[in-house]
DNA sequence: GAAGGGAACTTGGCATGCAATATACTGCAC
DNA sequence: GTGCAGTATATTGCATGCCAAGTTCCCTTC
């Protein structure tokens, strides 16, 4: 469990946005599990703070679909819903579409630079079988594309739709989709070279979609 | 200004939603102007709740984009960005092409007609100025294939990115851009009708982003 | 012994009080 | 007269208390 930061007072952080984090990192790796009940009290002596800022996080956790919040009765976590999951990588896909996009004409040889650097991490991650490194490398290739889209919005919509599929990839995340993953990464940054946006855009829809089928299979 | 509901106890209504029901409606419908403050005391006063649920939607509306918090500062309403507004009708597009796409296997004569009604409440209220009205119809038309597509975050990401998007368009609502849009629906339909999802997913898309250009001369 | 009702406990929603911080005003010094 | 510093106020973030609704368990009754 992390240990919650309160002494860090000169970025004037929120409280809330931190408990925001840390429930949703909780419940991304497995600490709460889905079902698991979520008590106002037990969180309140587990992060040290107060119920005003938990419940406010609640309240975007809801919202993100990962706690179901019943009024007046319980808050658990949210049950793993393979269709719910595919809904969100729907989402997921019609954002980094857009996103590449919107990208293309913004393409720099240093972006491309970058992608590729994260690519290597993310594949050499799955050979490690670091899961963990290689969701982030995954979400560090994808954001050089958000990044240049210039539009601030698809970062919102892709934090709010994004960690429900997180979490059911780490429940059971197939190599062989990570390998797959590699490989269209590589092609999107070969189209985008290319100068082929429309192809790279498809790519980086298709990407999140393929994903969805392993996840499809799940249940919770 | 709406009156508050504090009476409606049977269904076990939040008060936080009809907060943030009511300061969205008072935004988007010029109430609220851009820049004014929003002191809590005084929406407290306001809407007779206390501060509590009103600091919930607040919370929710400035992760709409129509409300600024500044911690500790101040709470402002989000100026009128043309750049945002923009981005929010890129989400929204992107949005209600994905909808379309998912819908049109499931669409019904049913459903084209229920489309062709509201298209035709839409041009009503655009010949008698009711841009309140408009708004509504617009959005019974297009709720049909969100409705449709059976992807409910859908919904959810759209109720984020659109009031943006309808507190610009009635700020200045130019009724060209809605005979456009008339004529838009009109093909829309037809294309779907025909069984052209792509086609008719594309015209979704272009329906959203072509209103954006009458937007995009505004400025805040 | 089983089923129904009631009471107590649990839990979350709402109201209110406290603390911290940013801004603005005022007074003093140069 | 201007600039800086100190203080006071206003406003938001956080903590806590209260209340209603729901659930569970036990007691009573058939």
């Amino acid at each position: 469990m992390p240990t919650p930061q309160t002494s860090n007072v000169n970025s004037r952080s929120l409280l809330r946005d931190d408990v925001y984090l840390s429930l949703r990192d909780a419940i991304i790796d497995g600490t709460f599990l889905p079902g698991e009940r979520l008590r106002d009290q037990e969180l309140e002596s587990w992060l040290g703070v107060s119920r005003t800022p938990i419940r406010e996080a609640l309240l975007r956790l809801a919202r993100a679909g990962l706690v179901s919040a019943k009024p007046g009765r319980a808050t658990i976590v949210a049950p793993a819903n393979p269709k719910i999951v595919g809904d969100a990588q729907q989402i997921a896909a019609s954002m980094h579409e857009l996103a590449t996009r919107l990208a293309g004409p913004a393409v720099t040889p240093d972006a491309l630079g970058a992608m590729e650097a994260a690519n290597l991490d993310f594949a050499s991650a799955l050979v490690a079988g670091d899961i963990d490194l290689a969701l982030r490398s995954d979400d560090a290739f994808h954001a050089v594309l958000t990044g240049l889209s210039g539009n601030t919005m698809i970062a919102d919509v892709l934090e709010q739709a994004t960690p429900l599929i997180r979490r059911a990839e780490r429940q059971r995340f197939a190599s062989s989709a990570g390998r797959e993953s590699v490989e269209q990464h590589r092609a999107i940054v070969e189209r985008l070279r290319a100068g082929d946006v429309d192809g790279a855009a498809a790519l980086s829809r298709d990407n999140w979609m393929t994903l969805h089928q392993h996840v499809d299979h799940a249940d919770g």
